[in-house]
RNA sequence: GAUCUCGUAGCUCAGCUGGCAGAGCAUCUGACUUUUAAUCAGAGGGUCCUGGGUUCGAUUCCCAGCGAGAUCACCA
């Protein structure tokens, strides 16, 4: 086994896990890119790091791959290089035979290319930088790109995200993706002039949002807190303060199912904007996210599953009403509750008693309409009752100055014009109330401190709240929350322990 | 939370109607100094997810549990 490998690595006084840096010149995908038979000269002395990816001996000589943060390229290794002198020990126990799939390594040679044309490092010398104790899946590819034996187990890649990670081609990339993402968006607010910020995720009233919180207790205070479902009115606070654009990107938590696009923790960026209301929003999200993609993936198109999106703007807007109309042919403008049950019932939708005028629209949008949106496209204007916390529009009676970005058939982003009247905020709050009496369980509670801050005074704010994991889903292309998160809720791992309980 | 599907070697998977547990890769031994899913010769490797039941006999059939995936419900 590997473990006996380290000990005979280190009975031939080799340490197995050095101290010493190695320092790296150069990467697998530059050497590909930038290599030329005729300027072989100019790629000598290069020195890589990595793992080692697969091995294949020939006797007094071998191929391998290593595997670096770029890519994996093929190294040479020769007896007589390795071991110049009489003693060919390295060569013939260490590398051949105690050196494992996985191990890091360190090399130092130059770069030719094969008789079969492979761009190859000719490795003149050689060190062990650390030894792996467990085997790893092998993963081959042959030369039409067919995988054999991948580490397919969704359950085992979210486990040990490292193994996916290192063995799974393409992993790493879309965390890169990730990452990219969070900072091409936070780079766009910056370059307006706008604040990140943070505020709590520990919140004695957890507003902002309808969603069933976690719990948990704080000691020394005696009292329970929530961990955030949304940031909103912390975030509107600080408008009040005097900042004129903050924003947020962190991690919301809510205890609720999971599946393949919902993760218990997740990331939203939140941001609001003074003097400004949600038909300026739109277009600031249309930049935005035109300027994401473009960063992210160096074009505004992206393929999600059979579509392809175009995230250039300027996006189609509908409202709310005229979606419906369109996608069910019924103009539900001036229907009220009555009505409306009626024709969830006629378009075969089942309702609960305990929903308004407002629920029961949302509940055949998200029937009727919300698959077809493909492109990105701006839903508008929603009815009153289920956003207590936008403005009523500035001409429509009913109506709450809010949208909603779609794409792909899903929700994407969610935007209002902020209420920023303490007293219409009071009666809207209040109104949630009596929808937790109805048994609405995702009603909003009452937070007084919140009202307070809006008597001293909040701007006129528009803001947006995107849902970053979902948007890296869109252009990563990947169709679960779990392949865009490194580590994804799971059930504890059952492990082997003793059974010590006697009653 | 509901329904369906799945759980066999480190990985990917066969295993028929119930009859000694299988393959490829990986691992180990040997050969091979430009191979590339390297090749050739040999070897080792299993709580068939767990616990019950039916049976002469269960990886296989039945029940319960655990875990995962898909669909749905809810949400972002």
């Amino acid at each position: 086994m590997r473990r006996e490998s380290l000990k005979a690595i280190r009975d031939m006084g080799i340490e197995p896990y050095p101290h010493e840096a190695f320092e790296v010149n150069t990467f697998s995908a530059d050497i590909k890119e930038s290599f030329e038979d005729d300027k072989a000269g100019e790629f000598e002395n290069l020195k890589l790091a990595g793992r080692l990816m697969s091995k294949r001996g020939k006797g007094k000589a071998m191929f391998a791959e290593l595997q670096d943060k770029k890519g994996r390229i093929q190294i040479y290794l020769r007896r007589d290089d390795i071991c110049p002198g009489e003693d060919k020990s390295l060569y013939n126990l260490l590398i051949k035979r105690h050196l494992h799939l996985c191990d890091f390594i360190g090399i130092e040679g130059f770069v030719f290319r094969t008789g079969m044309g492979e761009i190859t490092v000719h490795v003149q010398s050689f060190k062990l930088l650390s030894k792996t104790l467990r085997t790893l899946p092998v993963v081959k590819k042959d030369a039409e790109g067919n995988i054999y034996d991948a580490f397919t187990d969704p359950e085992q890649r979210y486990r040990m995200r490292y193994v996916d990670l290192t063995v799974n081609e393409g992993v790493r990339d879309v965390f890169v993706a990730r990452s990219r993402t969070i900072s091409a968006m936070r780079s766009f607010f910056d370059k307006k002039g706008w604040l990140e910020v943070e505020t709590p995720i520990l919140q004695p009233i957890h507003g902002g949002a309808a969603a069933r919180p976690f719990k948990t207790h704080h000691h020394s205070l005696d009292i329970p807190l929530y961990l955030r479902i949304a940031n909103e009115l912390y975030l509107k606070k600080l408008i009040v303060g005097g900042y004129d654009g903050v924003y947020e990107i962190g991690k919301m938590f809510r205890n609720e199912g999971m599946d393949r696009t919902h993760n218990p923790e997740f990331t939203s960026m939140e941001i609001y904007v003074a003097y400004r209301d949600y038909q300026w929003m739109m277009e600031m999200t249309e930049q935005c996210l035109e300027a994401v993609a473009e960063s992210v993936m160096s074009t505004t198109k992206v393929t999600a599953g059979d579509n392809e999106i175009d995230f250039k703007g300027p996006y189609p807007r509908l409202t709310m009403y005229e979606a419906i109309e369109k996608h069910t042919g019924f103009d539900i403008s001036e229907m009220g509750e009555e009505d409306l049950r009626k024709l969830c019932d006629k378009l075969h939708i089942e309702v609960e008693p305990s929903m308004g005028r407002g629920k029961l629209i949302d509940e055949i949008f998200d029937e009727k309409v919300e698959r077809n949106l493909i492109q990105p496209t701006f839903i508008t204007d929603y009815p009153i009752e289920m956003t207590p916390l936008a403005k009523k529009h500035r001409s429509k009676e009913g109506l709450v100055e809010r949208f909603e970005l779609f794409v792909n058939g899903k929700e994407i982003a969610n935007a209002y014009t902020e209420l920023n009247d303490p007293i219409d905020q009071r009666e809207r709050f209040e109104e949630q109330l009596k929808l937790a009496e109805r048994g609405d369980d995702e009603a909003m509670a009452m937070d007084e401190d919140f009202l307070r801050a809006l008597e001293f005074g909040m701007p006129p704010t528009a803001g947006l709240g995107i849902g970053i994991d979902r948007l890296v889903m869109l252009l990563t292309g990947k169709k679960s929350i779990q392949e865009v998160l490194f580590f994804p809720q799971m059930r504890p791992e059952k492990r082997d322990t003793e059974e010590e309980k006697e009653d």
